[in-house]
DNA sequence: GCTTGAATTACGCGA
DNA sequence: TCGCGTCCATTCAAGC
């Protein structure tokens, strides 16, 4: 009787739950994932602490506690045939490609489960259910998805830095290894950030999670490779759009509790964007300077350009003019772009700033009125004026090299302050009206050098810095 | 002009 | 606590 009231999505669930028990089961290995699970439950529970070198030891004398889960630790339960080629890389695995399987297309072109890509011990349902009680709460229960609007994407605010403060219960190791890409879910609702590594690996952290049992750390595999940019839109919380290097874009949707398929290219996608306004374009950055505009809802390529001669770092859009395009190159320039005279002939940009070398981030500012750039040059500079003509630039080092991620100035709240990783384990602070370095977010808890950035849209003060460690940090 | 190889650095883990 | 392995970033130089 209870089945028959079931819908087509619960019962399908259901049947692949048996499956994987039968898999289990049939494995032997069911008991080896309780032993895992217990341990990790132990590790989270007593040995949450890494440990210091004597230098790190003597900048504080209190104990910094990390929260991390086993399979944050990069140890996986022996899931060999459970999870195809969503397992962890083998250690002595040479390169990323060479750590997928051979039937990998079937799993790789169709959507995949939140279940099946879960490589935590942590269940799904906690995550989903916040996600959706906020949607929910933000009437936004549809998703949104079909709206297009102009929306405030983030709250603007002048925000006292000597305020910031890292509190030791906001450091976790969300994920293993490098964080390439760091985001918070846009809601003032929400303190949750979604962080994408190196392995392909997708970590959320509910920062408030006091009132759930687990420590508010969960695990996805969607993608094989390294996670090169996360979207989420303010009017559909329940979508988290991710791109890889291995040229895929997936779409999670928290409500069907899938990572669908968006879009695939046998290029890698280094960069991805959406206009503020519209939640359906996608503007990918491919191969050796191409972005090709992907229109999700007719599922097919709108336009393609070829704008770069190396790989674009970065692609962003004008808060007040989104028909102003930036983005920045390891071909060593930066440039900006009016899509309206972007056809379909060979592009000509409104603006190229050249650097000696590479250009990792250039981002508009929350007016829209500033750009700031950082390349490998060892300068950050600031693009102002009515056509950008005026720049400043201060030096800075830049020099992350092979193991850590590229430093990216972010804007802050509002053009005044510019946020940027710092070499010796800090968070450098530009300001845009004195034209120099004004202050270095620095903490006793900082181990680790913090290289991607994102501030919390619309909570002013709330800073979510990651490192090539897997572990998140969070200023407020 | 293209390919190949060397050199660079921070971090986590295991002994 | 120390030493090893990492290896999808980038630049430069050497060799073809």
């Amino acid at each position: 009787m209870a089945t028959q009231r079931l819908t087509e999505y619960e019962r399908k669930r259901i049947e692949n739950i048996k499956r994987n028990d039968e898999l289990l089961a049939s494995l032997n290995i069911k008991s080896k994932l309780s032993d895992l699970s217990t341990s990790a439950k132990r590790q989270r529970s007593e040995a949450k602490s890494y440990k210091l070198s004597p230098e790190k030891k003597a900048r504080s004398q209190t104990p910094i506690v990390i929260r991390r889960s086993l399979r944050t630790q990069g140890k996986s339960p022996d899931s060999a045939g459970l999870k195809d080629d969503f397992t962890e890389p083998p250690k002595n695995s040479t390169t990323l490609k060479s750590q997928v399987s051979p039937n990998k297309s079937a799993r790789e072109l169709g959507p995949i489960s939140m279940r099946d890509s879960n490589v935590c011990s942590e269940p799904d349902e906690p995550l989903v259910n916040k996600i959706l009680s906020v949607c929910r709460e933000s009437g936004l229960e549809d998703g949104g998805g079909d709206r297009k609007c102009r929306v405030r994407v983030r709250a603007r605010a002048s925000v006292d830095l000597e305020a910031m403060e890292l509190a030791p219960e906001n450091v976790a190791r969300v994920v293993p290894n490098r964080i390439l890409s760091v985001k918070f879910f846009p809601s003032a609702d929400l303190k949750m950030v979604v962080v994408g590594n190196k392995f392909g690996n997708l970590g959320f952290w509910n920062v408030d999670s006091e009132n759930e049992d687990g420590d508010g750390i969960y695990m996805y595999h969607p993608h094989p490779a390294p996670v090169s940019a996360i979207l989420i839109h303010p009017f559909s919380l329940n979508k988290v759009i991710t791109s890889c290097y291995g040229g895929r874009v997936r779409s999670l949707d928290v409500e069907k509790e899938t990572f669908g398929l968006v879009y695939s290219t046998e290029d890698a996608i280094f960069s991805m964007s959406q206009q503020h306004g519209d939640v359906n374009s996608l503007y990918i950055g491919e191969g050796h300077g191409v972005v090709n505009v992907w229109d999700e809802r007719s599922a097919r390529s709108s336009f393609s350009w070829e704008l770069h001669d190396s790989r674009i770092n970065t692609i962003d859009f004008n808060p007040e003019n989104t028909n102003m395009m930036a983005t920045s190159s390891s071909d060593g320039t930066a440039c900006i772009w009016d899509l309206r005279k972007l056809g379909k002939t060979k592009p000509e940009s409104l603006k190229v700033i050249t650097r000696e070398r590479a250009v990792h981030s250039a981002y508009f500012s929350p007016s829209g009125g500033l750009l700031a750039t950082t390349s490998l040059d060892d300068k950050i500079g600031v693009l102002s004026g009515a056509n950008y003509e005026d720049e400043f630039m201060i030096n800075h080092n830049n020099q992350t090299g092979r193991w850590l991620s590229s430093f990216k100035g972010v804007w802050g709240w509002d053009d005044s302050y510019i946020f940027v990783g710092n070499m010796k384990r800090g968070v450098d602070v530009v300001s845009t009206e004195q034209k120099r370095l004004v202050t270095t977010l620095e903490s006793p808890h900082l181990t680790a050098i913090p290289c991607r950035f994102d501030p919390h849209p619309f909570i002013p003060g709330m800073f979510a810095g990651a490192t090539s460690g897997g572990q998140v940090y969070i200023w407020s």
